[in-house]
DNA sequence: GTTATCCGGAGGATTTTCTTCCGCTTAACG
DNA sequence: CGTTAAGCGGAAGAAAATCCTCCGGATAAC
């Protein structure tokens, strides 16, 4: 059913499609994962009835969602990692390209439903074991040429971002940009190594991340949709 | 009606009202600011009922806990200003203090009910300012002192505690306590001078922030109540 | 120009949340 | 202790929010 996505339909039909995605991703930045379908249709400019056709319930807008979150930034992720030399570069662009994106990295990395929805895609699965690798590699060779501060993992960069994350700005308020642009500047300058003074607990990482996920261990992770297990 | 409050209430309804106002800080943190009330009152451990008599509805608790919390921020600031010559370590406990608490420093700044509570009320309103000003020389002498990097204001810090907020960990959660403490700590490095590099935009100012929170210009910014206007 | 595909959104069904109400408990006080 | 006024819990009816189907009209494709 998702496999004549974009092959056999109509021209329209895939445009509306695309747009209900892009709004989707938005709203559930916005809004949080259990936003009425009604908003997020009208933010896509299309029709409830519309959305259902092309999604038949919440999950499976939520994994083309995250899917497509997922391609875009293995495909950027692989990319930077192939032509540019400078680790902290690459880096830095994939930061920058998630704040430009709203690109959610919570869903793609934290929700049971999409984790799920990766499982089920062993394409996709690939993708998402290689954005990791990616940015562990990265971080891993920013530490070591003195970029990035040592005391910190992954998931420390992954919790960061999720919590900044979710101050998205709204879509025609300048002074909301500047704040969102200006706060994520912030954090990425708190993973500088200039005296970096000693964190409590011990580096995060990918694991914990996923713990933290399935005990809901910390609020706002895990349960993106709402009859998650 | 909101006199009688501590006076002429019976010990066990003191008790009552106060374990709600205790369980409502940390689930409006948790779960956003329209959690049924049925599961606030089970936080607390006691019937809707209880939860309903003490507070007619959603509006007044919001009140009673912006109050709360502004009145302990506003004592402890008071005394720290007074009390301790290093603005830095003066900074340092209050921010502490907000963390260790759960305080919500969102729901006191920016919602709007909160805010209504506020103007309602004129020694809550003295609270408030005497509190903002606190942390404003505070950060300013810190500046001086060069221990805070120059090219923040106050709404800066506090964009940046309400995200760090939205992730207050489970209750029974060692590793999201663990995350929580070190994210926090993460995040009150990028305060530090050493590690500047130059910011995006502006220095954000209370008044960014209040116009943030009336325009909603960032998600989950303002709108603590369901029908705020 | 024809037609298969797609669209929008009104509105009934369903789920969630609110709020009241009353019989039972308990703190307060002599 | 015994009395009593204050307080409690939570079941259940009311109200609100949300879901999702359905079909007359529009439009891309050829």
């Amino acid at each position: 059913m998702d496999q004549q996505t974009s092959a056999t339909l109509r021209a329209d039909a895939r445009r509306n499609r695309e747009q209900i995605i892009e709004a989707a991703r938005t709203m559930f930045l916005r809004k949080g994962p259990d936003v009425p379908m009604d908003e997020i249709a009208r933010a896509a400019g299309v029709g409830v009835g519309t959305l259902y056709r092309r999604f038949p319930d919440r999950s499976e807008l939520i994994k083309a969602v995250s899917q497509d979150n997922l391609r875009r930034m293995a495909e950027l992720a692989g990319r930077l990692e192939r032509d540019e030399p400078d680790p902290a570069v690459a880096l830095d662009a994939l930061l920058h390209a998630i704040r430009d994106l709203y690109l959610g990295i919570v869903m793609t990395s934290v929700s049971a439903v999409a984790v799920q929805a990766i499982k089920d895609n062993p394409v996709i699965q690939e993708q998402r074991d290689e954005l990791l690798g990616v940015v562990s590699r990265l971080l891993r060779r920013c530490q070591e040429q003195g970029s990035i501060r040592p005391d910190i993992d992954g998931g420390d960069l992954l919790l960061m971002l999720a919590a900044v994350s979710r101050l998205v700005p709204a879509a025609d308020d300048d002074l909301g940009e500047m704040a969102f642009h200006r706060l994520f500047a912030l954090m990425m300058d708190a993973f500088r190594p200039e005296r970096a003074s000693p964190l409590p607990g011990r580096p995060v990482d990918y694991q914990d991340v996923e713990h933290l996920r399935q005990h809901g261990g910390l609020a706002g992770f895990g349960r993106i949709a709402p009859n998650d297990p």
